[in-house]
DNA sequence: ATAGTCACCTGAGCGC
DNA sequence: TGCGCTCAGGTGACTA
């Protein structure tokens, strides 16, 4: 039951939104969807987003509140559902009733670890386009869950070049990408995500290893599967990595 | 409709 | 030691 909330900052990437009706309501679920952590409540559900350094922790009433601990869910039994979140990325946003009715959510893609992402998803998402499959790949309405970190990654080891155009990808080619999709979001899952620079895992410590990582942020280094000196361009305003040998498609 | 760019924000890392 | 600059990320908004 949320008793109530405490809202130091308001000002994340949206501002914060709690409505009044939500006091004293009973969680009836706790989902997910792409990268939005939903709170299901009678009248409808909070929709949070950890951005890129956002984390939630429960702790106890008393416990005192530290930089960047934006919002505090008061809990019935006394404990606190606290956000904490440096670079404001992330956000609390409510949607009354169906969840999935909500701007942020209703024109999201399939989720990569689910049935429905294949090969298959991405050929018919990439006809006609001319965009490079890295940025098809990160395209939230095509498929959710796939970071710049992640793009790099799952480019590699499916061997293909990210800035292809997407259109002239073969459905062999992005059968291996959606495999290789599958294989680096689970692994990364497994390991707790990937930790670069000050960024940490809700327990306070690092993920995945920066250094278990084939190509990203590897520019100038040698290809762990080859040798060959990983490159680097900017695609879509991010960075991209990739190895020259390695990735010919 | 599609492709490309910009913006938000903070802390780390760098050169001086 | 301290200052100022650049960069990074997720993803919506905006411009051609």
């Amino acid at each position: 039951m949320l008793s109530g909330w405490q809202v130091r900052n308001p000002k994340l990437r949206w501002p914060v939104e709690i409505p009044e009706a939500l006091r004293g309501q009973t969680v009836l679920s706790v989902g997910r969807r792409a990268k939005y952590l939903l709170i299901e409540f009678p009248p409808g559900t909070l929709i949070i987003h950890l951005g890129m350094s956002g984390s939630l922790r429960v702790v106890g009433a008393d416990d005192p509140h530290r930089k960047h601990d934006h919002v505090d869910l008061l809990l019935e039994s006394g404990k606190v559902l606290r956000l904490n979140d440096p670079r404001r990325f992330g956000c609390v946003v409510y949607q009354p009733g169906e969840a999935d009715a909500h701007r942020l959510l209703h024109s999201l893609g399939v989720e990569p670890l689910g049935n429905e992402f294949s090969g298959q998803t991405l050929k018919q998402a990439a006809k006609g386009r001319r965009v490079a499959v890295k940025n098809l790949l990160m395209d939230g309405r095509i498929v959710v869950g796939v970071g710049n970190i992640y793009a790099s990654e799952a480019l590699f080891l499916a061997g293909i070049r990210p800035a292809i155009a997407a259109g002239r990808i073969s459905l062999r080619a992005y059968e291996d990408l959606a495999q290789a999709v599958r294989e680096v979001l689970a692994y990364a899952v497994q390991r707790g995500g990937t930790t670069l620079r000050d960024f940490l895992n809700p327990d306070g410590q690092p993920g995945y290893f920066a250094q278990e990582l084939y190509v990203y942020g590897r520019s100038g280094e040698p290809c762990r599967k080859c040798g060959t000196t990983i490159k680097s361009i900017v695609l879509g305003g991010r960075s991209t990595f990739y190895c020259p040998t390695c990735q010919k498609a």
